[in-house]
DNA sequence: GGGATTTTATGAA
DNA sequence: TTCCATTCATAAAATCCC
């Protein structure tokens, strides 16, 4: 097959992300660029590694296609009632309620670049380095030149090609000003990222009796007027759609597709498989390979092939898109992972190497702490001179955010690949432990909410382990302990028996959360535990025996009430820090910690005694975890959500008919 | 053997 | 003359560990 004509045209075999089409490139000579990109690839490391890759994802279509041959029409027949089935259940699950907008900036860097610095107006213009491209102008696209693409081979096809260094600080502003107008339209919407948002604005129509067309055109109108900066939208009944139709009239238009099951299908027959958010190059490349599958539609015309190839996640993924079925309902991601990477000139030198993962770990560890984040899983990322990239993590037992604490862990990560020739190394952190807004585990107990409300969760959880598994957890840092103790363990036997009496393993949650608290709380105040236990172990257990003395009740309504407010029901009135109504846990927890901050705050008044160092609530007082096992890993999964990019191979272990 | 963790691959902006 | 980024999410496969 394929490898046919590679001794006269060897350029068309070598395809790049950016040899795909994008938007504004329709009249460009695609050989030409095509034949371009080859001749200043062919050769390198990179372009050796890319047909590595190429060989792999072909071998994995071989293999692909094998299997297919190898099924039976008895196969073919049982695959198709499944499919069937799952198309049905798809199909009634189609909601046509909602009505959603796709709002992306058009060439957004260097729309801005060009607003601030009008003498680039008409030139065409690439924002980002000699090495790689953020984004180009439309004037630019003409030549061929897009982001994701090399500056040397956008030069060599644009000889009159301007560059303009990335400015972040810029976009991050004008981004604020469309989030803006979006807030004005939808307090949910969600940003994917500075230049692109979604909204429903089902509401909006609703209330004002508008056509979604009039909400569009407004919503752009009032961009232009707040940044001078123009969008493309695109409407639909879900987010799948409506980011494909954003891009359909781009730059500076919008396409509406109506809320009708008829108008979907129509739309989707046609519309070629790459359009979609979530097949990418590879994907395209499969489904093509292997099934002949182009266009949408095509997906429901092989939906028995699908599920005799492919996991049921990517089934449910690939027939969704054969029927215009996607998202509709706002849902909030908290971040996952925080990560600083650098690439410089290929090195094998050791001290070299160590010195760059150094300040890739000062990075990590600055970034992390600009919003209070820990971690307790840490990866070390290398791409060899030969581009090949390799990983290496490790689950440490306590959370850690230092440069010191990183720059170790990497330490031995890296050791063990020596010797080694590098040109990029990065470092990731995940697993994070609560303690701020960001940083929520939407499964954890509020500490005021596990406190008062008797701390006992559902069922099984209420012993000890609640508290390990809710991620509280402390610093084992010296200088971070309560006066009068100098080591972790120390506190907590003395803690214990201090609090409890003696250490029980019959302690229930609720025990065990006042002495928590009464650890936590003599933390904040700097003060030994002693000083304030006595008053609040008793407060507590009066509220146990539901003794409405003041001084408890007062305790209690401090606690509950929203220590918060909320302007526009949208920021914080005491950081700024912006959550949505629907966050309700993280609001929660938000809360509790300016709470802390309060008692911490008015223990200072009260004793004039002055805090050493910076702010002990901003510590996030975490780390130091026991070893046990964690459960119930993923139960926030409920199934039903199809992840838009999960599109791959089903594993050999496949049920057969 | 099965759950947890690690590694690789893909995709998006 | 040089010569292909960074950050994040997620799924599947591979491996580890009890």
């Amino acid at each position: 097959m394929g490898a046919t004509s590679d001794g006269d045209r060897p350029w068309e075999s070598y395809q790049t992300v950016y040899t795909n089409a994008k938007a504004g490139m329709d009249g460009v000579d695609k050989e030409k660029v095509q034949r371009v990109i080859y001749e200043m690839s062919k050769g390198s490391k990179y372009f050796e590694n890319e047909q590595r890759k190429e060989a792999i994802v072909k071998q994995r279509i071989e293999r692909m296609r094998a299997q297919c041959a190898k099924l039976t029409a008895k196969d073919i027949a049982q695959f198709q009632m499944i499919a069937d089935k799952r198309i049905l259940e798809l199909e009634s699950s189609r909601d046509l309620s909602k009505i959603w907008v796709h709002s992306d900036m058009d060439a957004f860097y260097a729309a801005v670049e060009t607003l601030e610095n009008p003498s680039l107006k008409g030139k065409p213009l690439a924002v980002g380095g000699k090495s790689m491209i953020c984004t180009a102008n439309y004037e630019a696209r003409k030549f061929g030149v897009r982001a994701a693409m090399p500056g040397f081979i956008a030069l060599k096809l644009c000889p009159n090609l301007v560059f303009v260094p990335t400015n972040f600080d810029k976009y991050m502003n004008y981004s604020e000003k469309t989030r803006k107008v979006f807030r004005g339209y939808d307090p949910n919407f969600i940003a994917t990222s500075l230049d692109e948002a979604y909204l429903n604005i089902t509401t909006i129509c609703k209330d004002r009796c508008v056509s979604s067309q009039e909400v569009a055109e407004e919503l752009r109108n009032a961009i232009y007027e707040e940044t001078g900066l123009t969008c493309s939208v695109g409407v639909a009944p879900n987010r799948l759609l409506a980011k494909v139709c954003s891009d359909i009239n781009k730059p500076n238009g919008q396409f509406i597709l109506p809320n009708e099951r008829k108008a979907i299908l129509t739309f989707i027959s046609s519309l070629p498989i790459r359009k979609i958010g979530g097949i990418g190059k590879v994907t395209e490349h499969i489904l093509r390979d292997v099934l002949g599958i182009n266009t949408c539609q095509e997906m429901l015309k092989k939906s028995a092939y699908l599920c005799g190839l492919f996991s049921p996640c990517s089934i449910d993924f690939f027939l969704s898109v054969g029927l215009g079925v996607g998202n509709t309902d706002t849902q909030f991601r908290l971040r996952k992972s925080i990560s600083s990477e650098r690439t410089f000139s290929s090195t094998e030198d050791q001290s070299l190497i160590f010195k760059k993962m150094e300040e890739i770990a000062e990075t990590l560890s600055n970034d992390m702490q600009k919003e209070s984040l820990f971690g307790r899983t840490l990866t070390l990322k290398l791409k060899t001179t030969s581009f090949e990239v390799k990983t290496r993590a490790t689950s440490l037992q306590k959370y850690i955010q230092s440069k010191e604490d990183i720059f170790s862990h990497a330490t031995k990560l890296l050791k063990a690949e020596l010797p080694l020739s590098v040109r990029l190394i990065g470092l990731r952190m995940s697993h994070f432990c609560v303690g701020t807004p960001h940083s929520a585990d939407p499964m954890q107990k509020t500490l005021s909410g596990f406190i008062f409300s008797g701390g006992a969760s559902s069922s099984a959880d209420t012993n000890a382990d609640s508290l390990i598994d809710s991620e509280i957890c402390f610093s084992d840092d010296v200088n971070d302990l309560p006066l009068g103790y100098d080591h972790p363990e120390q506190v907590d036997e003395k803690h214990l028996t201090h609090c409890t009496g003696e250490r029980n393993e019959a302690t229930d949650d609720r025990s065990v959360a006042k002495v928590c608290f009464i650890y936590i709380y003599s933390f904040y105040i700097e003060m030994p535990i002693s000083s304030c236990t006595q008053s609040l172990m008793e407060g507590m257990d009066l509220m146990n025996e539901e003794d409405k003395s003041a001084d408890n009740r007062a305790l209690l309504s401090r606690t509950q009430e929203e220590v918060v407010l909320w302007i526009n029901d949208y920021m914080c009135s005491l950081c700024g820090c912006e959550l949505p109504p629907s966050f309700v846990e993280e609001r929660q927890e938000h809360s509790d910690y300016h709470l802390a901050e309060m008692l911490q705050k008015e223990s200072m008044d009260n004793f004039g005694k002055p805090t050493q160092g910076s702010n002990p609530v901003q510590k996030s007082p975490c780390v130091g975890r026991s070893a046990r096992k964690r459960r119930n890993k993923s139960a926030h999964n409920d199934g039903k959500h199809i992840p838009i990019d999960c599109f791959f191979e089903r594993s050999k272990k496949v049920r057969r008919p």
